[in-house]
DNA sequence: TTGTAAGCGTTATCAT
DNA sequence: ATGATAACGCTTACAA
C-alpha cells in the first residue's frame, strides 16, 4: 500500500495539495483560516500522514541528517562522542549517519555522505589534515580535536591533559619518565604529549630516547610498549600512556610481568574511559569530557547548517568554534611514588 | 556554487538528460553507442558530476541506507555488532543511520527512520516485542536475538550460553550457584537464564531464590548484584553474570570486598567482549559472535530490501532467518574449582 | 540509438 | 485565504 501523501489529504480534505503544505510545515506565517487549518490537521491524522523527508529534502538540498566519522566505535571514548551528538542531532529533527574509518576508508565514506546531501559531518580524529581539502569546499563540517583555519573545530585542552598528567606524576618524585603513544600524527596525540614533554622540561626532565615508545593506540599498542619498557636495564618508575587503551595494555603488561602498579610503576592514562575504573588497580587519567564534545561538535554543525550552509563569510572559523573544553586529573590507584632507590652499598 | 546535476553533464555532451540516466545508471540493458557513452562518462568525469542519491530515492521510494537501533552504545557488544552491520551495509552501498535507545525512545527513532525512507532498520535488544506491530508492517526490519512470527531476525544460540557457562561450572565442582541477570524481559537475557536454570535442574541442582539478583544489566547493575550476594550467609561459590558489564561489575565488587576470585568465588560472564580479557583475574566467559550477528542482520535485511520490500508472501519470516549463530565458552582466570568446605569439627 | 513526457512528494512563488 | 504552477534531480515508459 502507498504512503500517505499531501495530496491524499487534501483531496480528503477538499483543499489544494500546496494549502495542505503551509499547515503542516506549520511556522510559516499564519495565511490560513482556523476551519480549514483545523479540518486538514484533522484529515492528516486521520489519514496517518508522515511527511516524506526526502521529497523535503529534495526542494531544499537539505536531508536533514549529519554524519559523523570516528576511527574507531570499539575505543569507548568514540562512543561516547557518537552518543553525545546522537542525543542533540536526534533532538533538532536530526538523524545522524555513523561512519566508521576503521572498516571502510574516511574518504569514502565522505563520499557516500555527500551523494545523500548529508547537511555536515562530524569528523573526529581522522587526520583531517590529511584529507582533501576541496571536498571541505561544498561541506559543512566541523572537526574534533583538529585545529584549522577553515574549519569549525571543537577540541578538548589537549596540551592541558599531558601536562597534568607530568605535573602529578613529577609531584610524586618521579624522575625517570616513558612516555607510550602513537606514531600518527592526530592533533590531540600530538598535544598531548607536547604538553607533558614541556612540562618536563620546565622541570629540567626529559623522557629518555628509550622510554619513549610509539605503538598504535590500541590495548594492544599499550602493551607491547609496557613490555618493551620492562624490558629496559634502566626502566622508568612511571609512564604517561596518551590514551587508556594504551594504558589499560600497559598495566596488563606490568600484571603479567608480575611488576607492581603502582609500588613499581605507576601508569597515567588519559581520556576516562568507563574501563579505567573496571581494572585493578584503577586507573589514574586525565578526563577528556568526550560526551560533551560530540553534542558541541552537534550544536555547532547544526547551528552552521541553518544559519545557511557554507561555512560563513562572518568570522574566520577559528574565532566561531568555541574554546577547549577542559580536562582534569582523575587521581586513582595506578600511580603513587616510585619505589625508593635499591638499598645497595654504594654510600 | 550549485551542485552539477545530470543535466548538466547532458547539455555539455550534447544529449537528453535521461539519455544520461541510462549511461550513468549503468546496469541497465546497453542500448547506447560506445561513442557516447564514453563522452558522457568523460563530461561527467570533467564536471565532477556526483548522483543525488535524494533525487533518486524519490522516484524509488528507497533511499539506499538502513538504520540500526542498539539500546546501549556503551556497551561494547553493540559497538560491534553496529561494526559488523555498517561494515556491510557500506559495501553494498548503503549507509546506516545509527539509533541509540537509551538517548532517545525506540519509538522516536522508528519514526524519524520511516520519515526519511530507511529502506529498513536493525534493531537489536530493544524489547521489540513491545513495539508497535503496526510500525513494522510498511517497514523491512530484521530483528537480533529477538524471535518473531512476522520478521526476519538474527539470533545468537542463547540457551547454548547459558547451558555452557552451567556445565562450566558444574564441571569445576560447584554446587552452590548464583544467577545475576536483568529483569528486562529481553530475549537473549531470558534464554541465556534458561539455559543455565535447566542444565542445573538436569543435574539436580537450581539456583537458590536469594542467590537469583535482579539488576541493570550494566557495570553498576552487577556489581550491586554482587555486592548482595556476599552479604549472604550462605553466599554461592560461583555465579553466572548473563552479560560481561555485570560480570566485570561482579568481578569489582569482590575485588572490593577482598573475596578473591576465583580462589573464593568464581564468575562467568556473556559475550566475550575486549574488556574481559583486561581484567584481572580476565573473565571466563561465553563468546557471542556480536560483529557476525550485525553483518548477517545486514545482509538478510538488504537481501529483503532488494528482492522488493515488503517482507515476502513466500516463505514464513521464522524459515528465512538462518540458524542461530553457535557460542563457545572461553575458560580464563575468573573460575576455578569451589574452596574447600570450611575445614570444622564435624565429623 | 536517442529524445520527449510524465511523475516521485514536497516547497515556494505567484495569481486569484 | 486559497489555488495554480513551477521547481528540486532523477528514473522510466514511450515515442521518434
Amino acid at each position: 500500500m502507498p504512503r500517505v501523501t499531501m495530496l491524499d489529504v487534501a483531496r480528503r480534505a477538499g483543499v489544494s495539495q500546496p494549502l495542505v503544505s503551509q499547515v503542516i510545515g506549520g511556522s510559516r506565517s499564519v495565511r490560513v483560516s482556523e476551519a480549514t487549518r483545523d479540518r486538514i490537521l484533522r484529515v492528516a491524522e486521520e489519514l496517518g500522514y508522515r511527511p516524506n523527508v526526502i521529497a523535503r529534502a529534495l526542494v531544499h538540498s537539505r536531508s536533514y541528517s549529519i554524519g559523523i566519522i570516528i576511527p574507531d566505535l570499539y575505543n569507548p571514548f568514540f562512543a561516547d562522542v557518537v552518543a553525545g551528538a546522537e542525543r542533540v542531532a536526534s533532538d533538532e529533527g536530526y538523524a545522524v549517519m555513523l561512519a566508521n574509518a576503521a572498516e571502510v576508508a574516511a574518504e569514502r565514506h565522505i563520499e557516500a555522505f555527500s551523494a545523500r546531501q548529508i547537511d555536515g559531518i562530524i569528523i573526529d580524529a581522522v587526520g583531517a589534515a590529511s584529507l582533501d581539502l576541496a571536498v571541505f569546499a561544498e561541506l559543512n563540517a566541523v572537526l574534533i580535536d583538529e585545529p584549522s583555519e577553515t574549519q569549525l573545530s571543537v577540541m578538548s585542552d589537549a596540551p592541558a591533559a599531558g601536562r597534568l598528567a607530568a605535573e602529578h606524576l613529577l609531584a610524586l618524585g618521579h624522575a625517570r619518565l616513558g612516555l607510550i603513544g602513537p606514531a600518527s600524527d592526530l592533533w590531540a596525540f600530538r598535544m598531548r604529549e607536547r604538553g607533558f614533554m614541556q612540562f618536563l622540561r620546565g622541570a629540567g626532565l626529559r623522557v629518555a630516547s628509550s622510554h619513549l615508545r610509539r605503538v598504535s593506540p590500541t590495548v594492544e599498542g599499550g602493551r607491547a610498549g609496557m613490555r618493551a619498557l620492562l624490558a629496559e636495564r634502566d626502566r622508568p618508575t612511571a609512564v604517561f600512556c596518551t590514551n587508556d587503551l594504551m594504558a589499560l595494555g600497559a598495566l596488563k603488561a606490568c600484571i603479567e610481568a608480575g611488576v607492581s602498579v603502582p609500588r613499581e610503576m605507576s601508569i597515567c592514562g588519559c581520556d576516562d574511559i568507563e574501563t579505567a575504573r573496571l581494572v585493578t588497580p584503577e586507573l589514574t587519567t586525565v578526563h577528556v569530557r568526550a560526551r560533551e564534545m560530540g553534542a558541541r561538535a552537534a550544536r555547532l554543525l547544526i547551528r552552521q547548517v541553518e544559519s545557511g550552509g557554507g561555512n560563513g563569510d562572518d568570522k574566520p572559523a577559528r574565532e566561531r568554534s568555541a574554546k577547549p573544553l577542559g580536562v582534569r586529573l582523575v587521581t586513582r590507584g595506578s600511580t603513587a611514588p616510585p619505589p625508593p632507590p635499591p638499598s645497595g652499598g654504594d654510600t
